[in-house]
RNA sequence: CGGGGUAUAGCGCAGUCCGGCUAGCGUACCUGCUUUGGGAGCAGGGGGUCGCAGGUUCGAAUCCUGCUACCCCGACCA
């Protein structure tokens, strides 16, 4: 049995290798921290593009486009936000470039500054608000309910493959509305389409909660999240979502006339999820053999391998099977038949149990003669001859089954790996030894947190939504507190 | 930015301490034959500014100086 996926695993440089490249696009690039991803892995985003724009849609969202420059005033007016993004940017200075007069080949053109820096985009809250501005005068266009496809960056001191990488794409939604009711209700809807989208198209269980004080978004008054626990006992922040409340609107005056004709600061939101969630897949399902998806999230759910000696034999295999391909096709199966005659049958078996494929079929001449097939799981491992008059029927149940096993594992491992604890000492026993989530009683101050990251690297990653209130003591501080609360190390 | 490590073929590495013939191995790639139900075997072949720039030397992948990039650990973070 394949051991469980960490990033310490041997096979993690094959790994990425196959879905992503770091990037290495010249000799002493300068380009750090960010990656090519190839076609398969990219074919995994699009799927979950694909998934999160048609759930935006049903819930009232546009899609739109801001652009990736930032004027450096548009950061300095919200006061938090700066600050929590100014260490991070990348900043364009110049427009221009020139041919050296000493012959050292090109360089910046010292006369092409500009006179106002851009900052590229490391979340687009500063150039959109100053759009709404203008798009927003009265209560009659409210809600604005929009959602941006981009790519930002952020120039963070250390990368990590796909769950830190300095640019990334992702989905951020900005909206706007008239009261605050209103923008909460809207933060909690999307932090519920997170949920549904990580728990039932990724099988990724997620904790649904909010963020503390020291761990909110620059900028927000709340933020909610979903976080997922990896197999390694890392807890790694799946998706956000964030109510504003009037402080974007109030940096960028972004007023509206009310029904009783008063001007009122809009209430905001934010929202995103971004290739992280690629991470988070691979290290939520993956094992040593390679790739593991969920059948809804597969690009290819089915893969058919043919063992053929000779074109003749594949002829053979190529007419039985054809027809069932199409029925499956017909039924939305995403399956690809295999027929290539340059790679052997053991190979194509290695190469799509690397990619995650959740169903292999195996076909040859003596199948057909036994009017049956091979059908192999990738979630475990296991193999069965099934008749081929009722192997479509088969598959669609198996696709089922492998989605729900899949969350469900994931979510045995997530309670084997969530520890209640009632002392300190425990706390910290658990997280060298165990790791996961470590739920304990918290004194609700900023400053306890803030001494226990520091003392054990690990922080709050939530407070789960509708937390059972309970009385304890913290076990920092010893103070009073009224709940429990998720700690973990973190990715 | 601090501490540690690495840089040699597409990928993974040996060789560096102790300088010496044409720079090697695995894998991948190409050709041929045999193979094909879990990454085939044999034979032949192509592919290298040894990270960059200087220096020492009859001679440098190897020694010296400077630089750059990457990886791991911290600070930062989706």
């Amino acid at each position: 049995m394949a051991k469980n996926f960490t990033s310490k695993s041997e096979n993690y440089s094959q790994w990425y290798n196959e879905l992503v490249l770091k990037a290495d696009l010249a000799e002493n690039s300068a380009v750090r921290g960010c990656m090519v991803i190839k076609p398969y892995g990219y074919s995994i985003w699009e799927k979950m593009q694909q998934r999160l724009d048609q759930m935006f849609k049903e819930t009232g969202h546009e899609n739109a486009y801001f652009p990736l420059f930032i004027p450096k005033s548009f950061f300095s007016k919200e006061a938090s936000h700066v600050e929590g993004f100014a260490k991070e940017c990348a900043v364009v200075t110049h427009y221009r470039l020139k041919n050296d007069e000493n012959g050292k080949g090109i360089i910046v053109d010292p006369d092409a500054k500009l006179e106002e820096e851009l900052i590229i985009r490391p979340t687009s809250e500063t150039i959109i608000w100053d759009t709404y501005r203008n798009w927003i005068q009265s209560y009659r266009d409210l809600p604005l309910l929009i959602n941006q496809w981009a790519n930002v960056v952020r120039w963070e001191m250390r990368t990590r493959l796909f769950l830190r990488t300095a640019e990334f794409l992702w989905q951020e939604g900005h909206t706007a509305h008239a009261n605050e009711k209103e923008a909460l209700e809207e933060a909690m809807r999307m932090l519920d389409v997170y949920t549904d989208f990580a728990e039932n198209f990724m099988a990724m269980p997620v904790l649904r909660g909010v963020k503390s004080a020291n761990e909110r978004f620059a900028g927000a008054i709340e933020t909610f999240c979903i976080e997922a626990m990896m197999q390694d006992g890392k807890a790694l922040q799946a998706g956000t979502s964030h109510f504003l409340g009037q402080n974007f609107a109030k940096a960028f005056d972004v007023r509206f006339l009310n029904k009783e004709n008063q001007l009122e600061y809009v209430w905001a939101t934010s929202w995103g999820v971004s290739t992280r969630l690629i991470g988070a897949l691979i290290m939520s399902h993956s094992d040593d053999n390679g790739l593991v998806l969920p059948p809804k999230l597969a690009p290819i759910q089915v893969v058919i391998i043919p063992i053929f000696k000779n074109e003749d034999d594949l002829k053979k295999i190529s007419e039985r099977i054809n027809p069932i391909i199409a029925q499956m096709r017909s039924q939305e199966i995403r399956v690809k038949f295999d027929n290539r005659d340059t790679q052997k049958p053991g190979w194509k078996f290695n190469e799509y149990e690397f990619k995650g494929v959740p169903i292999r079929l195996a076909i040859g001449l003596r199948d057909i003669e036994n009017n049956s097939i091979e059908v192999a799981r990738r979630d475990t491992l296991t193999k069965e001859q099934i008749n081929l008059d009722s192997i479509v029927e088969h598959i669609k149940t198996l696709l089922t089954d492998i989605q729900s096993n899949l969350f469900n594992q994931a979510l045995a491992r997530r309670e084997a790996m969530t520890t209640i604890v009632n002392s300190y000492e425990e706390f910290k026993e658990v997280l060298d030894t165990k790791g996961g989530f470590v739920v304990a009683h918290w004194d609700g101050t900023p400053e306890t947190e803030e001494k226990i990251k520091q003392e054990t690297k690990a922080t709050i990653r939530c407070i789960p939504l509708n937390n059972k209130l309970e009385d304890g003591v913290c076990i920092y501080s010893g103070k009073p507190s009224i709940q429990r609360v998720y700690f973990a190390r973190n990715y």
